[in-house]
DNA sequence: TCGAACCCTCACATGGATGTGAAGGTCCAG
DNA sequence: CTGGACCTTCACATCCATGTGAGGGTTCGA
């Protein structure tokens, strides 16, 4: 599929396509003619970075964390190195405090919407 | 305590405390010579101001949701506009999607190192 | 064959969080 | 009473994700 399908599946501008392929989240083959071609794989991926970006990581740290995505686990583990593993752990953790303050401030906004509906109801 | 204990027990550069106030984030009141007077609770409104912002929420939107952190509940619901209810639920959902992506891919993570570790034994 | 709707690259602009430094006031310890 | 460690404001700089538009090529249907 061209950019402009692309685009519209994902709601994502083309703009910005171009630009997650410039910082290697995505790839695209080129048609004789240079339009770039994308893969139907492509529309969960560029979700996935959205989200991602959305939830406050760099596309530095999005870019390492690819390779963890795929979907059939890929054979080759070429970039393993010790110290991309630590990378990827201090990561995780970092990800999994970010989901915790998030679902702390969730509850708290749920929390005082009760209250006001309570205050509200009287 | 004075901005520089602040910003030493909440790891944030004081050019960022004074930008979190002018925002609207934190309140500061000032002695007689102009210095800024933190109260003891700004502590951990700072650390939570920071996590937010990590999570991906500008200022803007931080700010809306101060009110419901307030440890005893405000007796007050001054801005509890239909507007602002409206915000504060679409807001907390935009949260808790986030956090869902957040752990989703934390999960991803660690399959991921253990799918390598298991290589690595073998 | 013309025009609309695509696509390309390049480049400058913007907004938000943060860094950095200048110019100067305050306070305390030696 | 002086030097250093605080504090103040102001302003310009940086990084990153994103917006915007110019200048130009391709494809396709009327």
């Amino acid at each position: 599929m061209r950019i402009g399908e692309l685009s519209e599946r994902t709601g994502t501008a083309r703009r910005l396509l171009r630009y997650y392929e410039e910082q290697g989240l995505i790839i695209a083959s080129r048609g004789a003619n240079g339009y770039r071609d994308y893969d139907e794989a492509t529309v969960d991926r560029v979700i996935q970075v959205r989200g991602l970006l959305d939830a406050g990581l760099p596309t530095r740290i999005i870019k390492q964390i690819l390779p963890c995505l795929d979907k059939p686990r890929a054979i080759y583990f070429p970039d393993a190195t010790p110290e991309m593993l630590a990378t990827l752990e201090a990561e995780r953790d970092r990800m999994a405090r970010r989901a915790e303050c998030l679902l702390r401030n969730r509850d708290a906004i749920s929390e005082y919407l009760d209250a006001v509906r309570d205050y509200n109801r009287v």
